[in-house]
Parts: structure tokens; C-alpha cells; sequence
RNA sequence: ACAACCGUAGCUCAGUUGGUUAGAGCACUACCUUGACAUGGUAGGGGUCGGUGGUUCGAGUCCACUCGGUUGUACCA
């Protein structure tokens, strides 16, 4: 083996290996265990999310395939409407073209082009993160099995009247021309202002005022409302204003709507532009004048002078004329929320036109059960909260998009504009008697991205038809996914795959947090602190960082800005820590918080543990090939020698184990990291390999002890390997193949990946508590004797000779069984043990229980340093000793606490007491000389 | 406005149903190139758990209030 770990040199190979053999279809024995992956947008490249959560999945994925279940990781990528359609649009505009020079066909061919170049990004950095999902289940939501789904559940809806066709208000995107869905609006506050405008009445007896923070919208007021009960305005009820400047007449109305205190307490009312005031209108009868263009322009059934102009223009032009006209009464700054599309940013309208919805009350209600009865489960559990907040209050869903790229609608028209819904126009024909030579023309619009994603769980199971997969596979074992899309695609697959099979999508859903950056801001091209995982696997240098984060910035102070904080935060760039360390990185700070701040240090901590376990296996290795370790010793009658360090790894590694599945069904992957890294550096390497070297090394081991160390070395590694693979995929299988071979006999090809092994098996006759106290009691014989050196500066090289007091027979049995290890790993070239009343010399010293280990000071021990030493372990000591003394001379801790919290306290003080004993009588003499 | 979550060592985070001396990684200090590993080893320093009050024999852990932060939902023109 290499002396250092590259990643680079074993990553890529193995992958392909794994991928030619077949080793991510599912097995089709055992229990079935499914993840449907949340599709990514197909022309998307990966980030830290997708990182981070397939990071998971696919850790989960190995884990219950090595666990022996049918595992499939059903993948696949979504069409992404609006995006897609936005990227190539783009690439048009560059050119000075538009999609409409090209026509709705030649456009959509452009995007599949686009989609052929593009669309294998995303699933080619899967692969360098090193997933296994089934590639050949690969689906693409423009598929036409998936498209076939999608027209299926649509005709049924409609069928069955959920799906309805409708004019109302919709928030409409004047820069992308469609409507969007309520979740597609973000609601932020910006400054504008209010202003307040005098209406006059018609008769000319007075006059009102009205505020608002859009002017623009006046063109289109129909009523005037106040509130029913306002005193001020009893009077006006019933009369009529005389709208500035188109000179419309309009009526006062009362609803209790109004709110009187706010502003001045009449609102003016404009049915075709409010969410509010349209419903409103609806109970008044009102009229509903629509003054906006598709995009934003004032129409032509506004006075002619703004006609065509954009409605911002309009606003400054009217408020200048009402200022001219004397109605302007006043103008102050206002915080209000402005909504914004959240692809283009643009200021969302509402606007009245038609289109497809979907009824989802009926759908919520078992969607909502599903999740109260425990059905189905979200880890971590408050997220119910969310869910529910939402699903009760769930409004119909706007499902078409006026866009060229998606599933257009199956719907049809004749020239009366009566529709007809069918999956196919022959179909539509047939069931309607339609004849050939009557000219139907299909719906222009196309569906909203999530109503194909919303049928994954069953359509990529080959809905409608029944198939095999269908019924193993659905319902998923867990849905991995980030709250941001529990409403746009988790609660929609609940409603849809409920609605069509009858059975829930899914059993849990475990929600992860969200990848944020070092300092918790969120990554965003714009911010410049976006983080690519593929720059952390392979690495990059300062100068391309600065240059990928800066690409396409408009503004230049932006880029200066970007450039500044890169250089800062990353002086070097990244370095190349590859695609384990960063796996292990996302595994272990999936924690519950719901915020991940990402730190590219801990990538680089992770990377140093790939190569300590790197390390470790060549040490393992260098003793072990070539080698008799006993492979065949059940066949040849060789005897297997484990000495005591050999017993203890074992059970340490059964404790770790448990931990660790523990923590997996719990999608802890924290602790389970944790769990691992402590067992594989502290334990594994710390001292179990050095425990090895006095049995390997020493002329007195027999052939039997020797062989039975080099057993449970390859052994244990190769356990610890398996364990691991789950979240280091590449490195264990590269070490993997070649400790496999001295531990197992390797007979099918299937065997010849640690992929394809079972994972280790719990075996309680492995945990040997007594073991595990022996090797405890000697750790702590080496750290006080490491602890003296260490304060003393007694080189560790120095061989040295200690005096054992007080030591008790179990001490001593104990020094028996351990003595050879002791001597070698503390350095030491003589244990004596004292009588009784035998006297010592001068020494420092440490304890162990209550047996003492004198190390005497003679020519080595500064007498000044030994009692500053002995000084501040009392200082401690004695701090503990009063907490827990005052603890038990409190009565009502006594008389209340359980038995076995009293008897841990009385036994802790006695120990303090013990020790401060001891160490008094150690201060005591060494003062003395 | 409401809701959820967060506030523990310089930094990033663990801390299960309240009960061993509050942990880890990184950073820091000192020493060490010993034959798996300087992407290393050994030893060590550092926090009273945002604040206040309460429940309890006992609270980082439960309750109330409060301050600060994040996110989501709703919203008055």
C-alpha cells in the first residue's frame, strides 16, 4: 500500500466496477427496503444539499443491502418546468432570439437538445459521491411511461370532478408570463410608500379619502368600501364617487371587511388586482375591470393616455396627475410586502385568467390521517407541526403553467370553446362522437412541475400499470428530504399516491437540515459563499474558486466583495480531501438542528481519520500478508492464541456495533459517525495496535499467540471495514480487498466486494465485561505513568522502574495478566511491588484505584514541579470532594434520592477521600526532602 | 401577529425519559521525527450551559417570563 491515502487514485475505478456488475439492482430477496430519491432538476448540477442528503440515502441504501434486504434507491430527475425552460430561453436571448421566433416545436426540441448535453451533469456527480442507486430504474418525469401516469391522473381527477377548469385570480408572472402556485410566491417586505388620494362623491356634496400603496390600481376601482358600523361614513353608504381621472362613477359599499382604525377607513376596491378585494366583489356583485396587459402593461380599457405603459411608469404618471388634479392628499413611507416570483424575482400580479385546478380537500383528508394515525412518521417528529399548519389550510392547487416545457394539459377544445378531457384526442373523439373532420385543438398550457413529481412513488413503479415493483416497493421505507419542499412535493406525493393506490408513499420521513456556510448564512450565488462538493473532493485552487464563484456577476463591487471574502476564507483554496472524507463530513453533522453550518475544517479533520484508518491497514497488512493468521486454522487444528488485548478489541468492537445500528434506525448519523471514528482511532489504533506490537514483536510469543493476534488484527479490520462502508464507500473496499482474502475464503464473484458482504452480525458471547475492566485498569496504569512523564519531561524513551503500593490481589492478578503489554507500552524495565510496611523512596506518583505507582524521583523528578503537580490535583480533588459531601450532609437529597444515586455519591466521596489522602501523604514527603 | 427551532469551551457541534467529576472535532500550549501514520504521537489549558424566576433532594435537561438569532405561515387597503 501507498504510505499516504489518495483519494484520487482509488475512487473512480472501483466505482465503475461496482456499477458494470450490477451491485446496486435490487437483490429481489428479503425484506423490501426502498428510497425514492427526491429528483433533482435535470439540468441542475449537484450542491451541498444534494450532497449532503444523498450522502444519507445512500448510506442507508448499503447499510440495509450488507443487512441482507431488498434494497432499491429508485432515481431519476424531474423536468424542472420553469427553470428549464428559463436556462434556454436565456441561451435565445443571448443570441437576440426569443422562443417565439422559433415556435413552440422547435423550441422544446432545443430544450431536449439542451436537456441531451446537460440532463447526465447531475447523475455523473452522483457517481463521484459514490451512490448506488439503480441506474437502469433511472426515470425522467417527461418519460412516457411518466407522462402516460401523468395524463392517467389527470383524466380520473377530472373525471371525478377534482380537477376543474376555472377563471379567477391567480398570481401571475408578468416577466415569465404564467401563473404560479401560492408555495412559487415569496412574500418579502420592502419599503414603498401610502398614498392618500381624495376621492370626490358624484353628487358633489363632499368627498372621501382612500390609501393605498399601489395608485396604478385606481384605474380599475369599482367600489369604494367602509366599514358597516364606521359613524363617519354612515352617511356616504349607498352614494356614488366620481373617480379621479377616468371619471367613473363607483358606489360606496359597506363590509365589515374594512377595518376602521387603519389608515383612514375607506378602501378603495378593485376586483381584478386584490385577492381581497375580488372576493369582495363577489359579495357585492361588483363590477371586475381588468387594466393590466400579460405583461403588466395599463390595457386599453384605461383612459388613453396610459394605455401601454408599464405599470410603474403608470404609477408615477398618475400620481402626478392627481397631484396636477388637487386629490393627492398626502404621501408616507410604508413597509409593505411586496410578492415576488420566486424564479424571476418579478413583482407577481394578481390576474384574472383561466386555468386547471386541482380540489384538494378531499385529497388532504386522508393525507392529514395518514400522518395522525403514525402511518406514516417525520423524523424529527415536530415537523408533524408544519404539515398539519399547512395541509389545514390547504387552498386549490393551480396546476397549469402557460409554458412550452412540461406534460401539456390532456384537454381539448372546439371551436365553441367546449372542453373535452381524454387521454388521448382519439379517445376524446370516441367518447364524445366527435367526427374526424371537426377541428379540436389541445390545451396550450402544460402542468406544474410538481404534479408529475407528486406521483414518483407509485408512477416510477410503473403505474398504472400493476407491476411486481408496485407492490414490493410501495409503500418506501423513508423519504430523505429538506423541509423547504414539505409542501411542494411531500405532502402532494402523500395526497396522490393515497389517492391512486390506496397505500402511503412512504413510512418515514426524516427531514434534514439545510446546508448552510460557516458562518450560518445561507450558500447563494449571489452571497459568493457557495460551495460546489465536487471543489472538495477533488479540490481547487484559489484563483478558479475566486473565478467560479465571481462567473456572470453583473455587478462589479459584487464581484470585488466575493473575491475579498474567498481570498479570506480560503487562502489556499480546498484541498483535494475526496469523496469519503466529505461523506463522513455530511454523515456526521446530520444532527437533528435543522441549520447545518458547514465547515470545510471538519472535511479536513475527516480526511486525516481516512488516513489514520489508511495507516492502520498498512500496519495491519505489513504484519498480517504473508503471514500465517490462521484463515485455516477451524480445517487444520492450528491453535488460535488471543491474548487479552485480542479479547478486548473484539468486545469493543461488539460495544461499537450496537452503538452504532442503534443510531442508524434512530438517523442519528452523528452519533453513528461518532460512534465509529471513536472506536477506529481511540480504541482501534490508540492502543489496540500498539498492544499487538509486544506479542508480534517479542522472541517469547509462541507460534499459537502470534497467530491468534494476527487473526483478530485482520479480523477486526476487516468488521471494522464493513462497518464503515455504509458512509466511506471507496476507501473500505479498497483496504477491503486486500484484508478480505487473509480473513475469508472469497469463493462467488458477488463476494468479491465489501458491497455485496453482510454486514457484521452482534454477538453477545464477544463482550467480555471482564476483559473490558482488565484492559480499563491498565489504560489507567499507562496514562498515570504517561502523566508523570509528560509533567516531569521524562522523555518517553526513558526506560523506567516503578514501586506498586497498597495494591489489592485483584491489582495484582491484574498486573499478572497485563504485565507484558504494560512493559512495552509504558516503557518500563522494572515493576516492583512493596510490602505493607516496606518504606519508599522519594517519588511521584499516581493512582490506580487505590493501588499507588510510585515512580522514585531520584535524579529524574524536579522536586518544585512534583508538588505544583500534587497542588492542583488536590485544588480539583477537593472541589469534588465538597460538592458531593455537601450533597450527602443535605438530608432531604438524602431522605429523597433512589438508593443506588446515594450509594454512587457515598462511594465518589469516599474515592475523593481516598485520593486527597494519598496525595497529602505524597505532598507530605516530597516536602520533606 | 402566530408558530417552530436555536442560543453549551475561541470556532463548529453532541448531551436520550432531570442524577457519575458537562463531552467531541477543530483551534491553542508544551514536549516528541520511536520501525502504521507529522494528514502523526504524548501530556495539558479552556465552558457553569443567553438572562431572570420557579418546580425538585437534585436542572444544561422540566415550567414561566425575558433577551438575541433563524425559518415558516398569515396580514390592512
Amino acid at each position: 500500500m501507498e504510505k499516504t491515502y489518495s483519494p484520487q487514485n482509488i475512487e473512480q475505478q472501483c466505482y465503475q466496477q461496482w456499477e458494470a456488475s450490477g451491485y446496486f439492482k435490487a437483490s429481489g430477496q428479503g425484506e423490501p427496503y426502498c428510497i425514492l430519491l427526491p429528483p433533482p432538476n435535470v439540468t441542475g448540477s449537484l450542491h451541498m444539499g444534494h450532497g449532503f442528503q444523498q450522502t444519507i440515502m445512500d448510506a442507508l441504501t448499503r447499510y440495509h443491502r450488507m443487512k441482507g434486504d431488498n434494497t432499491l434507491w429508485q432515481c431519476g430527475t424531474d423536468h424542472a418546468g420553469i427553470a428549464t425552460q428559463m436556462v434556454v430561453e436565456r441561451q435565445l436571448n443571448a443570441k437576440g432570439l426569443t422562443r417565439h421566433d422559433l415556435g413552440r416545436e422547435t423550441f422544446v426540441e432545443k430544450i431536449w437538445d439542451w436537456k441531451a448535453e446537460s440532463g447526465g451533469t447531475i447523475t455523473q456527480q452522483m457517481r463521484r459521491l459514490g451512490t448506488s442507486p439503480d441506474w437502469d430504474r433511472e426515470v425522467f418525469t417527461m418519460d412516457d411511461d411518466l407522462s402516460e401516469a401523468v395524463n392517467e391522473v389527470f383524466v380520473r381527477l377530472h373525471e371525478e370532478g377534482l380537477i376543474y377548469r376555472g377563471k379567477r385570480l391567480v398570481n401571475w408572472d408578468p416577466v415569465l408570463l404564467t401563473a404560479v402556485s401560492d408555495l412559487e410566491v415569496l412574500n418579502e417586505e420592502e419599503d414603498g410608500f401610502m398614498w392618500h388620494i381624495r376621492y370626490p362623491l358624484a353628487d358633489g356634496s363632499g368627498s372621501l379619502v382612500v390609501a393605498t400603496t399601489r395608485p396604478e390600481t385606481m384605474l380599475g376601482d369599482t367600489a369604494v368600501a367602509v366599514h358597516p358600523d364606521d359613524p363617519r361614513y354612515q352617511t356616504l353608504i349607498g352614494k356614488s364617487i366620481k373617480l379621479p381621472l377616468t371619471g367613473r362613477l363607483i358606489p360606496i359599499i359597506s363590509d365589515d371587511y374594512v377595518d376602521p382604525k387603519f389608515g383612514t377607513g375607506c378602501v378603495k376596491i378593485t376586483p381584478a388586482h386584490d385577492f381581497n378585494d375580488y372576493e369582495m366583489g363577489k359579495r357585492h356583485s361588483l363590477e371586475v375591470i381588468n387594466i393590466l396587459t400579460d405583461d403588466a402593461k395599463i390595457n386599453n380599457l384605461a383612459p388613453e393616455q396610459y394605455q401601454g405603459l408599464d405599470r410603474f411608469v403608470a404609477r408615477k404618471q398618475i400620481v402626478a396627475d392627481l397631484e396636477t388634479a388637487g386629490v393627492l392628499v398626502k404621501i408616507e413611507p410604508h413597509k409593505l410586502k411586496v410578492p415576488r416570483g420566486d424564479r424571476s424575482a418579478a413583482v407577481i400580479e394578481p390576474y384574472l385568467t383561466d386555468q386547471w385546478y386541482v380540489a384538494v380537500e378531499e385529497l388532504a383528508k386522508p393525507a392529514i390521517d395518514a400522518v395522525k394515525s403514525g402511518e406514516i412518521k417525520f423524523v424529527p417528529e415536530n415537523w408533524d407541526k408544519t404539515y398539519y399548519q399547512w395541509m389545514n389550510n390547504i387552498q386549490d392547487w393551480c396546476i397549469s403553467r402557460q409554458l412550452w416545457w412540461g406534460h401539456r394539459i390532456p384537454a381539448w377544445y372546439d371551436s365553441n370553446g367546449q372542453v373535452f378531457v381524454g387521454r388521448t384526442e382519439a379517445e376524446v373523439r370516441a367518447k364524445h362522437n366527435i367526427a374526424a373532420d371537426v377541428a379540436l385543438r389541445q390545451d396550450e398550457d402544460v402542468l406544474d412541475t410538481w404534479f408529475s413529481s407528486a406521483l414518483w412513488p407509485f408512477a416510477t413503479m410503473g403505474w398504472p400499470k400493476q407491476t411486481p415493483e408496485l407492490n414490493t416497493f410501495v409503500p418506501s421505507a423513508v423519504l430523505v428530504t429538506g423541509f423547504d419542499i414539505i409542501f411542494f412535493w411531500v405532502a402532494r406525493m402523500i395526497m396522490m399516491t393515497k389517492k391512486f393506490t390506496g397505500k402511503i408513499p412512504f413510512k418515514e420521513i426524516y427531514i434534514t437540515g439545510l446546508i448552510r456556510d460557516e458562518n450560518g448564512d445561507k450558500m447563494s450565488k449571489s452571497k459568493g459563499n457557495v460551495i460546489d462538493p465536487i471543489d472538495l473532493i477533488d479540490g481547487i485552487s484559489l484563483e478558479a474558486l475566486v473565478a467560479k464563484r465571481t462567473s456572470g456577476m453583473m455587478q462589479p463591487k459584487l464581484a470585488e466583495k466575493i473575491t475579498k471574502l474567498t481570498q479570506a476564507s480560503y487562502p489556499e483554496g480546498f484541498a483535494a480531501y475526496g469523496t469519503d472524507a466529505l461523506r463522513f463530513t455530511f454523515a456526521a453533522m446530520a444532527s437533528t438542528s435543522r441549520d447545518i453550518n458547514f465547515d470545510v475544517k471538519r472535511v479536513e479533520g475527516y480526511r486525516n481519520f481516512c488516513n489514520k484508518l489508511w495507516n492502520a491497514s498498512r500496519f495491519v497488512l505489513m504484519n498480517a500478508e504473508d503471514q500465517d493468521n490462521g484463515l485455516h486454522a477451524a480445517q487444520s487444528g492450528d491453535e488460535l492464541e488471543l491474548s487479552l488485548a485480542d479479547r478486548w478489541i473484539w468486545a469493543r468492537l461488539q460495544l461499537t456495533l450496537k452503538e452504532f445500528e442503534t443510531a442508524l434506525v434512530d438517523y442519528r448519523f452523528d452519533i453513528a459517525a461518532q460512534v465509529v471514528y471513536e472506536f477506529t482511532w481511540n480504541q482501534f489504533c490508540d492502543w489496540y495496535l500498539e498492544l499487538t506490537k509486544p506479542i508480534l514483536n517479542s522472541e517469547h510469543s509462541t507460534t499459537a499467540q502470534k497467530r491468534g493476534t494476527r487473526h483478530t488484527l485482520v479480523n477486526v479490520l476487516e468488521n471494522l471495514l464493513r462497518i464503515l462502508h455504509p458512509f466511506m464507500p471507496f476507501i473500505t473496499e479498497e483496504i477491503w480487498q486486500r484484508v478480505a482474502p487473509l480473513c475469508k475464503v472469497l469463493s462467488t464473484e458477488q463476494q468479491h466486494s465489501i458491497m455485496m458482504q453482510t454486514f457484521p452480525q452482534q454477538d453477545a458471547n464477544l463482550l467480555d465485561r471482564q476483559v473490558l475492566d482488565d484492559i480499563e485498569w491498565m489504560k489507567s496504569f499507562v496514562l498515570g505513568i504517561r502523566n508523570i512523564r509528560g509533567e516531569m519531561d521524562i522523555a518517553p524513551s526513558k526506560p523506567l522502574s516503578v514501586l506498586l503500593r497498597n495494591a489489592s490481589p485483584k491489582d495484582w492478578q491484574r498486573l499478572q495478566t497485563t504485565k507484558a503489554f504494560l512493559g512495552s507500552i509504558a516503557r518500563l524495565d522494572g515493576i516492583t511491588l512493596l510490602e505493607p510496611d516496606e518504606s519508599a523512596p522519594a517519588s511521584a506518583t499516581a493512582l490506580v484505584g487505590e493501588m499507588e505507582i510510585l515512580i522514585p524521583m531520584a535524579g529524574l523528578i524536579n522536586k518544585e514541579a512534583e508538588l505544583a503537580r500534587i497542588a492542583r490535583a488536590l485544588d480539583k480533588l477537593q472541589k469534588d470532594f465538597d460538592r458531593t459531601q455537601g450533597k450527602l450532609a443535605n438530608e432531604k437529597f438524602v431522605s429523597n434520592a433512589p438508593a443506588d444515586v446515594i450509594e454512587k455519591e457515598q462511594a465518589k466521596l469516599a474515592d475523593f477521600s481516598m485520593q486527597i489522602g494519598k496525595l497529602q501523604e505524597q505532598k507530605v514527603t516530597i516536602e520533606a526532602l
